[in-house]
Order: structure tokens, then C-alpha cells, then sequence
RNA sequence: UGCCCAGUAGCUCAAUUGGCAGAGCGUCCGGCUCUGGACCGGGAGGCUGGUGGUUCGAAUCCACCCUGGGCAACCA
């Protein structure tokens, strides 16, 4: 389905949707969603900017019947060096153009200067934030390297009231550029290079495009755009994967500058995978290197991968966005294949572009059983017979006309299935016609094709049954309209340009652009300028609508149609196919050599202390190697674990609780802060020992200690837990959820051996956990296979 | 030798949070009296990066390893 009506497309799942959808069910913000697209007037959108736009545009459309929504267009403006006007009406323009209206929710980061700069006095009044004086080259010394610690600058422990009062004056003027900086308190020694006190602010005596000369404080990218969601109230702010370290600021000046009140609700950033395309380059530097070096004709060329080149190239914005919305939004990096493009254009042309008939590179055809003076006009659909629309146009055929110099051959291949010497073809929409004669020039190369029509075939079908397996299009030579087409190809030759050794442009694809000059049926006349057709049996076209006049015509290529006889250019070959399956095995045959030979001893990083421990835990408690270093080499969980140990002596299984259970809740926390102590962690694993409970029932109560603490056999009692041994209280329940399942069962039978594992676990929910594994299995199997 | 992210069909992604490994594209075969392309039907294609562990049950949890990517701008 593609409507010019973006809210009409059907939204496809990702991880953000479910995000969203578990933040609408804990009403996290209430029942609002607000996004933002937050682009910096610093160059012109590209398909990349594109899939961000669709996302937070379509989060707006596809949630408007179940929360408040909103996009919000954000000119992230922060950099007066780099920005200007120019770029803001042209953002604007191509996010109108891909259909999206942003309402009056249009902001600048520039109009939030003086909130950036009073959250920073109150960083600084926390303590949080501090004036450094070193130079540019020595903060950079300062903050060390992936793995050094950095040093603390000497200027970080300035009081407050100094910090004050340098920040004014930094504010008033009074200090050239890089003089001094505004940089957050935070840690020096972090792993996390991000956290190494970033900078806040910087000073930059440059005009601003819309402040003018207001301001010499600009604020950086990590304090700023937190602040500028926070203002907007955005609820998910979505960026891509390299901000993925930032967020980690992003939370810091979120928790530091926030009212505690605000902190619930405050917006959160998440990350997605950026698009990628093959054969293209994406970054802004690559495509302004490309156009100023004159490499293409400018930001609106139609190779070009941007919102403009696109545009101009005729690619409707439903096409876009469409294609936007297959494309994954997941967190893992990807190249997406051109193909894929290719193929979300064509979806969209085939029921909306009228089928026309244009020859690109004529070869004249004489009909010698036809009058010179008699012209047939034909009444030819503009559809195929699987789009459901009905419009005709008048098509003249007459004595000569035009066909394609690649649909005839002089010793056609075995499978050729077009014109050739004494061979018959069917002309489109018109009569069968035999080639009889083929007239050459001085050089041997054809200039003119002889023949015969048969006349009984006018409506395509021949009295006698017979059918030609070919079908030419073709153009009357006295009606035809001469024209230009310039048909595109992919930019460069490989589809990874931008990640090779050698500079980019020397893989530009030399080919990427041809000319030629052709003939058009008259018809097309009477469409509109703008309208997108498609030339049968070559692809989809539209008049540039910068150099078409009606008087000399100029159709650009929008996308060829698929062609499997020519070798698919998308599509790959058996061999290749093949090709990269043996590729694929043998990356992974390496991987596991190496995996192999990598292994290490888990003990080996453990400092004395912890191998003391280990020791013990190994040697004298029996706990297998692995586990034991992974208690061992954290502190606070061997200490957890010896503590369960004094109140449930029985090493292994507490062993295997804290390593695989435990660890695995625990996240960012430490046990310290769990609402359980060891010895309600101890009882627990008794309880699953004694076979209480099952280990399914023990993660229902350990999920719960986990959250809210307490009793464990508490728990057990509350939810009704106890595990249920007995075959005659469990049978009724598994014979329930046969009978409720009647498919499932009959595709059991029939061999999904597969199925036993769906069985087990809707008898667990049914029990709420509280079955017997191992019994329910075993009635299960028996219930299923009753003759055996 | 740090930190973060990701590895599932040839490609791009799913998998109801521990319970049937699926979809689209591509590919192959068949159908369609008029596009070699559109449309319809069907098939093939998987050791879920590896090894061990926890579990009745692991793509999913744990450990170690391998591979790829990101992070050390007074850019965003």
C-alpha cells in the first residue's frame, strides 16, 4: 500500500515500539509520546536522515489513536561555525516533501541559551561543575587514554564562587576563545572516557545565525541536547548507535540538572542502527567532497542518495517511507543492499505509473506488407491485466516504426527469445511480426530491419493458436517524439566505498550516468508533466523537472524494472549463492579454531586474595572451576555466597544459584542493594533442594525476593507454589491442556516432536509453576503416545 | 589486556521475555493467451559465532573465548 497519506502505512514492529508500548502500560509519561528529529542546519538531508524521520514521525502516526503524540523538528543549532539559514528551509523542505508536518512544534537549540547557561549555574552551585583553564592541548593530555586513568585538572577544585564568577565573565566577554571551559565534575578515572569531567561549554566569539552576536558561550552536544529534550518534554529520544557512550552523559546532566520530581519522567535516550546503503556514500563531508569537486552536478543530483537527488530523480516520498519502514530498526550495525531499495521503488510504481512505450536506442523496422499512407490507431491500456484500473490511449502504428537495438539479434543465443532473422515476434499492444530482411551500412552495422505483419493478429492473438514468446515494444517512427533519457546507475562500482583502504572516488562508477536519445509514443502528451510512467519492459521514468521543456523532453530514470535474462544486477547467481555459503562456513570454522585457542583459565586474573578464595571454593567445597573464579573474582558475591553458605550448607547448588541466577538479575547493581539478603537467598535454593517448589516456581518467588524482598516459604504459601508430585492431581491438567489444543496435538502426533516443549510449558502456566517437571513430561509423552 | 554494542537462512530482520526457530528480499521450480520485469502457487536454504555450565526444557540465563563495530573533538 503505498497513499501519499504517511499515517496510512502500517507500522512495523521494533524495539522501540515495545519500549514504548511497556512505558503506555506503566504510564511512565502519562499517556504521552513525544519524539523529535533534531538535525544541525550544517547540510542537506540524505536517506540516513530519512529512516530517523520516518521513525519519529511514524511513532507520532502510528500511536495517535492510543496516546498524545508528537514530533517535534529541532534545529539542534549550537555550533555558529558550521550553520545557516540555507539549510533550515532546506531540512524543512524535505521533511514536508517525505510528508510529515511537524505542526507549530518547530524549535531551535539556539533559543535555549539562557536556560543552557542557568542549569549550568546550578550544576555549579552543586559542586557539579567546574571552570578549567587548561589549554585545548592539555585537557586532552589530562584525560589519559583508553587505558590510562586521566588526571584531575589542577583548576577542578576552584570554590564555587570562583567558579561563579569566571563563568560570568567567560558569559560577558571578557576571555578570548579557549581561554577557559565549563567542564562537568564527574570522574577522571572512569573506564568510561565520556564521563572524564566532558566539557559543558566553550567560548566562541562567532556570529550565530539567529543570535547574532549575543552570545560567545556556546553549549557542547552532550549538555545541550539532554537539556533541550528535557525543555521539550520529549518522552523517547532516538539517535543512533554511535551515541550509544553519550547516553551515559546524557543521564549524568539528566539527574544533576532535573528537579527530583522531574526525574520519573524525564525523556531517555535510546539507540538504533543507522541505514546503510551499498554502493553509496552517506556522510555529509563525502557527499560535499562529491559535489565540489565536481564529481556530480550538485546536492540535487539524481545519483546522489540525498532527499534532493532523490526528488529529482523522481522517487516518490511513499516510496521513501515505505522503504524506511522494512528496513530494520534494531541495534545491530548493517548494510542494507540496494536491491532492497530498488524493490520498495518498484512496489510503489507498479499500480501508480500508466504503462507508456518509449524505444531508447532505435533501430528502424520497414513493414513491407503495410501501405505507406495507412495509419491503425489502437486502443491500448495503460494497465496490465493485474492492476486494477482500466485506461486507455490512442497508439499509432504505421509502415515504419522503432524498436530497441538489443531486442534483435543476428544469431540469437539458445535462449534469445526476441527478434531475429525469419523469426516471429508479438508487438505490443499491436501485430505479430516476422523479420525477413536486414539492410547494413557501408561498416556492416544494421540500420534497418525488413518484414512482414500478419494481419490477422491485430488484437494479439493468431486465428491458428500459434503465440511467439517474445513481446517488443515499439514506437511509430512518424509519431514518435524524440527525447532524452538519462538512465542511472549506482554511484560506485563496489558497495562498500567509504570503508576501503583507497580513497572513495576512486571507485566511482564511470557508467553511473548515460544518455540517450530516443522516441516517444505521442500519448504522453496527455499525461501530466509530473506524472510518473513506466516505458514497458525497461522501467519507471519521469520528465526532469529541471531541464524538461515540452518542446525537448528529458525523462529521468527512476528505477529499471527487474530483469532476470540480462544477469540480475541485485539478485545473485547460483554460484554466488553458493559462493558465499562456503565463505560463511569457513568464517565460522575459523572462529571456532580460534575460539578454541583463545580459551584461557578462569582463575588466571584473580589477585592473591581472590585466589585464596577460589581455591577454597574449588579444593575443599567441590565447586567447579569456572563458577568458583566468577564468585571469587567478585567480592561482594563470594562474601554473599559464604554468608548463604553458613545458613545452607550445601555448596554446589548455592554455587549454582549465585552464579547463574543471581548474576544474572543483578545488572548494573551490586548485591549490597538487593531487598534480599543471604540468607533468604539460602532458603530459597533449600527450598528448590527439598523439591518445594520446582525451579520454575523458584523463579516466580526468586523474581519476586529479587524485587520486593521478603520470606521465601512466605512466597511459596501466598502464590501457592508447592510443587504438585502427585500423577493423579497433575493428570486433569495435562489432559486439559491436550484437549485445549487439539492441532497442536494432532501436529505432534504427526511427528513436530518439537510441540513437547509448548505442552510443558502451558501445563507450568497452567499450574503457575507449580508441576513437577519431570512428572509433567513423563504424563505428557504418555497422554500423547497412548498406544505406545 | 579498558569500556560499550552486536553476532539467528545468501541478505535484512522476527521469535509473546526460558517453551513449535519464523517473515520479507534474493534464489530455484510451476502457473498466468499478449511486459523475460507484474501477479499467483510451491520448494530449497539453520549446529541461532564457538566451548562448557544452569534447567524437565536455552537463540534467550551464567562463564570463558572468537569475530565485527563504536568510544580517547573546545563537532553533532
Amino acid at each position: 500500500m503505498s497513499t501519499s497519506d504517511p499515517s496510512a502505512e502500517r507500522p512495523r514492529e521494533n524495539f522501540i515500539y515495545d519500549i514504548i508500548d511497556e512505558d503506555l502500560d506503566q504510564g511512565t509519561y502519562g499517556d504521552r509520546v513525544v519524539t523529535r528529529f533534531p538535525p544541525e542546519p550544517n547540510g542537506h538531508l540524505h536517506i540516513g536522515h530519512a529512516k530517523s524521520i520516518v521513525l519519529n514521525f511514524g511513532i507520532k502516526h502510528d500511536y495517535a489513536d492510543r496516546a498524545d503524540t508528537q514530533c517535534h523538528l529541532r534545529f539542534d543549532d549550537t555550533n555558529p561555525k558550521t550553520e545557516s539559514p540555507e539549510y533550515v528551509e532546506s531540512i524543512k523542505d524535505a521533511v514536508n516533501w517525505l510528508g510529515y508536518d511537524w505542526e507549530d512544534h518547530e524549535y531551535h537549540a539556539s533559543d535555549y541559551f539562557e536556560q543552557f547557561y542557568r542549569y549550568a549555574i546550578t550544576l555549579i552551585k552543586q559542586g557539579d561543575a567546574y571552570v578549567d583553564s587548561l589549554s585545548e592541548e592539555k585537557i586532552r593530555e589530562y584525560r589519559g587514554t583508553v587505558d590510562e586513568p586521566g588526571t584531575p585538572s589542577p583548576y577542578r577544585d576552584r570554590s564555587v564562587e570562583e567558579n561563579l564568577e569566571l563563568f560570568c565573565k567567560m558569559k560577558a566577554g571578557e576571555f578570548e576563545d579557549g581561554e577557559h571551559v565549563l567542564r562537568a565534575k564527574i570522574d577522571m578515572s572512569s573506564p568510561h572516557m565520556i564521563m572524564r569531567d566532558p566539557l559543558l561549554f566553550r567560548i566562541l566569539h562567532a556570529p550565530h545565525y539567529r543570535r547574532g552576536d549575543e552570545w560567545c558561550l556556546y553549549p557542547m552536544y552532550d549538555y545541550a541536547h539532554p537539556l533541550e529534550d528535557a525543555i521539550e518534554d520529549v518522552t523517547h529520544s532516538l539517535c543512533t548507535l554511535e551515541f550509544d557512550n553519550n547516553r551515559r552523559v546524557y543521564d549524568w546532566v539528566m539527574e544533576h540538572c532535573l528537579d527530583a520530581d522531574e526525574i520519573p519522567a524525564r525523556p531517555r535516550q535510546y539507540e538504533f542502527n543507522r541505514l546503510n546503503l551499498g554502493y553509496t556514500v552517506m556522510s555529509k563531508t563525502k557527499l560535499r567532497h562529491l559535489i565540489e569537486e565536481d564529481l556530480v552536478d550538485g546536492w540535487d543530483d539524481p545519483r546522489l542518495p540525498t532527499i534532493s537527488g532523490l526528488r529529482r530523480r523522481g522517487v516518490p516520498p511513499s516510496a521513501i517511507r515505505s522503504f524506511c519502514r522494512e528496513v530494520g530498526v534494531t541495534r545491530s550495525q548493517s548494510r542494507v543492499q540496494i536491491g532492497h531499495f530498488e524493490h520498495a521503488l518498484r512496489d510503489d510504481l507498479n499500480p501508480t505509473a500508466p504503462r507508456v512505450m518509449a524505444v531508447l536506442d532505435p533501430l528502424k523496422v520497414v513493414v513491407t506488407n503495410w501501405d505507406e499512407d495507412e495509419v491503425d490507431w489502437i486502443n491500448a491500456n495503460h494497465w496490465p491485466r493485474d492492476i486494477d484500473k482500466d485506461e486507455t490511449r490512442p497508439v499509432p502504428f504505421a509502415r515504419e516504426f522503432y524498436i530497441e537495438r538489443g531486442d534483435f539479434r543476428e544469431d540469437p543465443p539458445e535462449d534469445f527469445i526476441r527478434l531475429a532473422p525469419g523469426r516471429e515476434v508479438r508487438l505490443r499492444h499491436a501485430y505479430f511480426f516476422t523479420c525477413e530482411e536486414v539492410v547494413r551500412d557501408e561498416d556492416g552495422t544494421v540500420t534497418e530491419l525488413r518484414g512482414t505483419i500478419d494481419p490477422d493478429t491485430r488484437d494479439s492473438t493468431a486465428p491458428d493458436g500459434r503465440s511467439p514468446d517474445g513481446t517488443l515494444h515499439w514506437v511509430s517512427a512518424a509519431h514518435g517524439i524524440p527525447f532524452e533519457a538519462r538512465l542511472y546507475d549506482r554511484l560506485f562500482g563496489v558497495p562498500d566505498p567509504d570503508a576501503r583502504e583507497d580513497h572513495f572516488t576512486e571507485f566511482l562508477n564511470p557508467d553511473s550516468l548515460n544518455v540517450r536519445q530516443g522516441v516517444l509514443e505521442p500519448a504522453v502528451r496527455d499525461l501530466d508533466t509530473d506524472q510518473r510512467v513506466q516505458f514497458e519492459r525497461q522501467g519507471y521514468f519521469w520528465a526532469d523537472p529541471d531541464t524538461s521543456r515540452p518542446d525537448a523532453l528529458v525523462y529521468n530514470q527512476i528505477v529499471p524494472l527487474r530483469d532476470t535474462w540480462s544477469g540480475g544486477e541485485e539478485g545473485l547467481t547460483q554460484e554466488e549463492l553458493a559462493q558465499q555459503r562456503r565463505e560463511k562456513e569457513q568464517r565460522k570454522e575459523e572462529q571456532r579454531r580460534r575460539s578454541l585457542e583463545g580459551k584461557t583459565d578462569p582463575a588466571e586474573h584473580l589477585d592473591d586474595a581472590q585466589r585464596d578464595r577460589f581455591t577454597h571454593f574449588h579444593n575443599e567445597l567441590g565447586i567447579d572451576r569456572e563458577d568458583a573464579a566468577t564468585m571469587a573474582g567478585d567480592d561482594a558475591l563470594a562474601d554473599f555466597f559464604e554468608q548463604a553458605l553458613e545458613h545452607y550448607d550445601a555448596p554446589e547448588p548455592l554455587a549454582n544459584w549465585t552464579v547463574n541466577e543471581l548474576l544474572g538479575r543483578l545488572n548494573d547493581r551490586t548485591v549490597a542493594a538487593l531487598p534480599l539478603g543471604p540468607d533468604e537467598f539460602a532458603d530459597l535454593v533449600r527450598l528448590v533442594d527439598a523439591e518445594v517448589i520446582s525451579t520454575r516456581g523458584a523463579d516466580e518467588v526468586f523474581h519476586e525476593l529479587v524485587e520486593n524482598g521478603g520470606d521465601p516459604e512466605a512466597i511459596v504459601d501466598a502464590r501457592d507454589l508447592r510443587q504438585v508430585d502427585d500423577t493423579e492431581a497433575l493428570r486433569p491438567t495435562i489432559q486439559a491442556v491436550l484437549g485445549d489444543h487439539p492441532d497442536e496435538v494432532a501436529r505432534y502426533r504427526d511427528g513436530k516432536k518439537g510441540l513437547i516443549g509448548f505442552f510443558m510449558g502451558q501445563v507450568m502456566q497452567a499450574t503457575d509453576g507449580a508441576a513437577n517437571p519431570e512428572l509433567a513430561r513423563t504424563l505428557l509423552q504418555e497422554e500423547l503416545e497412548p498406544a505406545a
